[in-house]
DNA sequence: ACCGTCGGGACAACCCGTTTGT
DNA sequence: ACAAACGGGTTGTCCCGACGGT
């Protein structure tokens, strides 16, 4: 599909976008229908299929965005910069409905075209990082396999999530993944490290 | 829903049943169609609507069924039976389809009609069993919440379960629940009760 | 697709039949839309792709349909039969809806599914065996390839009818058959035989 | 239409002509679509409405093209003439798209806009022209009109194109025109006439 | 003048879940 | 318990006009 020239096309390119987000997150692919997505952009098929050239692309699109909307404030690399960062992933899933679609999405994807498993590939990767870090600042327990903890942790953070999502519609989200990390950190870290972190949610810094 | 009385209504029953759970299993709520379901279980459709009065009323059935079909060998309760509980759900994970489509029903349930999240709280309950027996024989650490772990678990195993569905089709499932345990006791059990458990597949038991 | 049981059943598929005949008949395969086929019918989407798969499938029982409805009336095998047959043909493709639209899909059938020669091959068949007859009875000129000629004769055929229908809304398709013919004569029959032969439309015969 | 200045406008318009015929010959005028021949051209569809009103337009446009393209050898007017062109017409058949094309859309033509013979009468003339000339040559069979034979041979001549086009895609077409010619020229042409005619394919000549 | 991007709106074929007569 | 039919829904494509740069 063309990348937009034209600045009337890139905002109703989005405008598409953010009602594909909506619609795919409060129904799911299957679920939402284009033509419900075409009522809320407030545009028509011809304009979608212009810039996506199937469901299954548009879907992908969103996916794609999600990703590229996020932002970590800067800090430390280290086991407290993971909390952080998944307390800001909590935020987001909240207020962010291009990123809750993109998870839902990750969720479902074998609905649809591809059944790879490349954004889970991304977090536990960007999770690997920090506990890196970590274990070099000698936060972590001896012995520790971080990508193998990387990788459980990824899939403890989505069933968490996913959990609130349905019992009490995310109210209680921050809350429960703190209450996951509680119960994780013995696993992982040295005591004198736990003593010294902050599980809550990260302060609303300043956005670039 | 007739209570079936003849032979014959019970098999034709089961049929769909089965259908619909390989269906709902691959294809989701919405992905898949009753007449696909149809065409697997070799009936019509007017079978399906004199045994379910709608397709959500056979997705709940699906999801009834799945519990079921679920049997845990005795056992004395504590931490070591919530391991054997948790690797034989994975265990039935991977070769019960009614089971598999019941988890992923109850995952989509937000698509169709209810919203309850009452098969989690299930879980929670059964899990939450556990613990307290756990606690009273002195395998917890002190001042654990039994059932906020219980939650706690209940989300993390989903979620891990759900990964390992993505990302191998669920071949290494049982291996990344031993890894989900062996992060999450430290936070919960005391160390000797942990130098007891045992964390790997139950033995098949005879099944009555 | 189900070969109807009930008797309305049998009236329905015939009304979508007719309807289609009719459709295709004036706007070929591409031209003609089943909704406007519905429409016509006076019945719904959903009971054409109770009986036909498909739009294909359905343009496929047209052009079956069409030949099960030809008739012939009796008469002994030979030139004269030969004649009469195609002038039988002639009127058909006036009155009869069903067969104008089976000529016109064979023409355009490479436009959907099949590209196979069947139907001409089956009237090549046909003419064949009169020219055989006529043969035995000494009515062909010496050294005449029957089966060449039958070819001939029915690529000569279509494209008469097919230019009279263009010019004249096949109103001269009669006459231009038998000018056809006149031409044609010379170079297989004999003289005897010519002047023996009736080019003219075929008495309407009871039809049993 | 604008007629063209620029040169690169010429090519552009030339690319979306070929390509035109290319998808018409191949899928018929409702069959092909504007973004198919888009993409065979390698333009856009600006380029094509800015060329050609509409759909109609540009297949008028391919129609017109055909014959503009047509030559042939020169000789003396009479019957060898008129089997040589109705052979240099079929040799176009097979090697020439655009001609092709023009002769698809001109049997479709009841499909879109114009439902006028006028195609059809253009070579009831030029082969009038050749008969009148034969007839003045003492070539033809007395008592011959020479246009109503001009239009039988018209249908004729279209019918076995067809017919060939179906059945082996245009590989015997040569022959299967020489066949006709074999059973029609007994009914027109004198006996001397006829031994001297040579019924097969024109050596190329050199075009202008 | 030429042609690319963008979008509109209608409609295509097909399938859905469901109800009705048998 | 089936075969038959209903309506309304699905995704996707069609032809075309309008606007914008070159």
């Amino acid at each position: 599909m063309p990348h937009p020239r034209q600045e009337r096309a890139v905002r109703t390119r989005e405008r598409i976008l953010r009602a594909a987000a909506e619609v795919f997150d409060e129904f799911g692919f299957h679920g939402g229908s284009i033509s419900r997505i075409v009522r809320r952009a407030g545009t028509t098929m011809g304009a979608v299929y212009h810039h996506f050239s199937s469901k299954e692309d548009l879907a992908r699109a969103v996916m794609a965005e999600q990703d590229a909307d996020l932002y970590f404030p800067p800090g430390e690399d280290g086991l407290q910069r993971l909390l952080d960062m998944t307390m800001e992933v909590a935020r987001q899933l909240r207020i962010n409905v291009l990123f809750r679609a993109g998870v839902r999405l990750a969720v479902e994807q074998g609905d649809f075209g591809m059944r790879e498993s490349a954004p889970y590939e991304l977090w536990i990767k960007r999770f690997t990082e920090q506990l890196v870090a970590a274990e070099r600042r000698g936060e972590l327990l001896p012995g520790v396999d971080v990508e193998d903890f990387a990788r459980t942790l990824v899939g403890a953070y989505n069933g968490t999530q996913l959990l609130s999502e349905i019992s009490t519609g995310r109210a209680d989200l921050i809350e429960r993944i703190a209450a996951m990390w509680r119960y994780l950190l013995p696993g992982v870290a040295s005591p004198e490290a736990i003593s010294q972190l902050q599980i809550e949610a990260a302060p609303e810094g300043p956005r670039p």
